[in-house]
DNA sequence: CAATACTTCTTGTCGGTGTCAAGATAAACT
DNA sequence: AGTTTATCTTGACACCGACAAGAAGTATTG
């Protein structure tokens, strides 16, 4: 017989939880009593370790985003030596995680949801942005970044250059994600994405030289 | 002394008072009754109407795709002639209205809420989509559509083209909404739109010939 | 070792919410 | 005029987030 109190790792019980729940019933079915259901602790329990829902789902974005960036270095890691296959390996595992973690992507892109101060985002979030500039450096030339220096001293191309390969990316996961794509045949897809990349590529290689 | 039943124009009324809770209080405090509240009705009332919420939030989307089609003919209009000013227009109403109307836009992009058939989509998403092709088309030099068929008996190459566009100035006002671009000075915005949109017009006409 | 403080979790409660069922009222129809 | 139909109200139910108070372990300190 398990003593009630004290789990001892409720924390991350409590964002398992949160995670199947969200892969299971969504955002509608997701509560702050679902998870401590699930976790076998009464429905007051979360309460000490996030403060409120949306400490909650600040959290399990955060997690959403340590897997985002792990699929992406995975992706890119096999082709680091071919800057259009980098740039379309990004694509692919931005859309791959978009399907994968439709509910969790959603929530890491809700502003209103997320309680983090936005001077100083969150580890897991400066992470994100360090590898997808680093992305667009490496098309580049330049010297990649650490994560620790984010966006100053950056070259104002370089941030013009990112935001462009990361609205396109995101833009096609985003509308991809929530249905706006779905008159296009499954093969024109990869197509699509394939020439979008190739042509961003080629674009900031030619803008850095 | 108003007569208590038969509102008369209950539905519209309650359409109102959502846009209302929407943009004071946001998607967070959005409920049914407080909808109802603001329109002097009882609690109950607004399911004759909608059903459930995902109907009051379907028809609230549907309203927004309305606002959103007026205010991209709004900026094109003055600019018919000129094809790359067109497609900055496109980018440029895009971004405003998620600024003016952040809840709706989130709302209108959130495949759970809606409630419709993907088979068949309202009237203001055919639109929708119908004048967003007809900008690619005039940037290829191609006939326009009307609204009523929509994907079918088109070029693939239109196809690709449309998403590409769309995809872009999409991310880039999804992005900007969510926060993600807070780290760009507010003038650098303004030239990542017009130098992505340029490039979107040149590369289209481009393909076209 | 004992007493105290602290962290963690439970229990109980509150107002608010979506949804349903039943009924009241006004309008439309025959 | 009588009946049907559409519209809205009232009341109820389970569920939710949040709060307060307290219980059960753990850590600290004498």
């Amino acid at each position: 017989m398990k003593t009630a109190y004290h789990h001892g790792d409720l924390k991350n019980a409590l964002l398992e939880a949160a995670d199947e729940i969200l892969l299971s019933k969504g955002l509608q079915g997701f509560t702050m009593r679902a998870c401590a259901r699930l976790a076998n602790v009464s429905h007051a329990a979360p309460k000490h370790h996030f403060g409120d829902i949306n400490g909650l789902l600040t959290e399990v974005a955060m997690r959403g985003f340590d897997r985002l960036v792990a699929q992406l270095q995975d992706k890119m890691q096999p082709v680091m030596d071919d800057l259009h296959a980098q740039m379309y390996a990004v694509g692919l595992a931005y859309v791959e995680f978009a399907e994968a973690y439709p509910e969790h992507f959603r929530i890491m892109f809700r502003k209103d949801l997320l309680s983090y101060n936005t001077q100083s985002p969150p580890r897991q979030i400066a992470v994100t942005y360090a590898t997808l500039i680093n992305v667009v450096l490496r098309q580049r030339g330049e010297p990649e970044i650490s994560e620790i220096e984010t966006m100053a001293s950056l070259n104002g191309e370089v941030i013009k250059d990112i935001f462009m390969c990361w609205s396109n990316i995101h833009g096609y996961a985003h509308l991809r994600l929530e249905g706006q794509l779905n008159s296009i045949p499954e093969e024109t897809h990869l197509k699509i994405l394939l020439e979008n990349t190739k042509h961003l590529s080629d674009l900031v290689q030619k803008r850095a030289t």
